[in-house]
DNA sequence: AGAAAACAGTTGGATATAAAACTAATCTGC
DNA sequence: GCAGATTAGTTTTATATCCAACTGTTTTCT
């Protein structure tokens, strides 16, 4: 009885074991060189390797964008930080109450508009930030050094075209 | 009492409302130019197009590499698969589950090594899949027309350049 | 002014995903 | 051949996310 299937009895050139292909070529097809598959993929791995990094300093990716979005934009209410971050706006509530009980963020609420609040950041959000844009300028180095220098600011507008474009 | 804040009482350049921002400009500091950032906002942008064409065929984007890989590997295993596809295997439980209730594939085991699966599609499962290329197709020319024809190559290139070296 | 529409934020229900612990089967080294 | 390591798949737990429904506030229309 073939125990291992590493030796075909039939004529296709062996690949190791059937099932397993471990370390094995898998077949992508068309999916190979389509732009929707890579840029999920690509965009996975430059995730996690961010990840990895954002850890060290106590944070998750997510939360990156929307400290530098308050940062950048004090008094934004969540709805417009919702939309520039491309999320939806009940994601946040759970986010921001996170970053409110972590001291990182100021919800106050505005005399003018009693529904929405203005963010902003505390002191300690502030220094998280600082720190976390440290991480990711030497992340953004690496990505650069993987697109390359001279492709680089071509890649980037394209990403660009393709958010304004294909939401 | 200013109900509105539209009107600015001092010297900045009034931008609407300060904390609507509704159609406002919303500064982005560093991530406007940032690879992670705008790789993230694309692929969610592509996802999203993608899931509204997958729909009217009744499924779901993340479905759709499944059956692929499934389609040109028969016989590959779910640790394979979950590899390929760049999930964790666990993730693929319920999905599979699911494909197979609905009669999409088949999971037989082998008679060589009893732990795991071997996935194949059924006949429904091909044709669904038929289906599914259609619609990916024309997402794919769409993509392929925002970034246009002559950077194309280039774009998928570094885009498989960051999955293979930034994960 | 008063009713209707629009809006800000939250809540609840659903899905997708990852990580870790677990079970069962297989392989490895001696 | 057997103990220990490895592997395949599932379960459990936790997080992130969306959408739809909801509450309270503001704006708009007449």
């Amino acid at each position: 009885m073939a125990r291992r299937e590493t030796k075909q009895k039939n004529g296709r050139p062996a690949r190791g074991k059937l099932n397993g292909r471990g370390a094995e070529a898998v077949d992508y097809g068309p999916l190979a060189d389509w732009v929707g598959f890579n840029l999920r993929m690509a965009q996975a791995a430059a995730f996690q390797a961010f990840s990895r990094r954002a850890q060290e300093v106590g944070t998750r990716p997510g939360r990156f964008a929307t400290l530098m979005l308050i940062g950048r934009n004090p008094g934004i209410s969540q709805t417009a930080l919702s939309r520039a971050n491309g999320r939806d706006k009940s994601s946040l509530t759970p986010v921001l109450n996170d970053l409110a009980r972590r001291g990182l963020i100021r919800r106050t609420r505005t005399r003018a508009d009693q529904r929405a609040y203005r963010l902003s950041l505390t002191p300690a959000g502030k220094s998280l930030l600082a720190q976390l844009v440290r991480c990711a300028r030497s992340h953004e180095r690496n990505l650069d050094r993987i697109i390359g220098a001279r492709e680089q600011k071509s890649f980037v507008r394209i990403l660009k075209r393709i958010i304004a474009e294909a939401g």
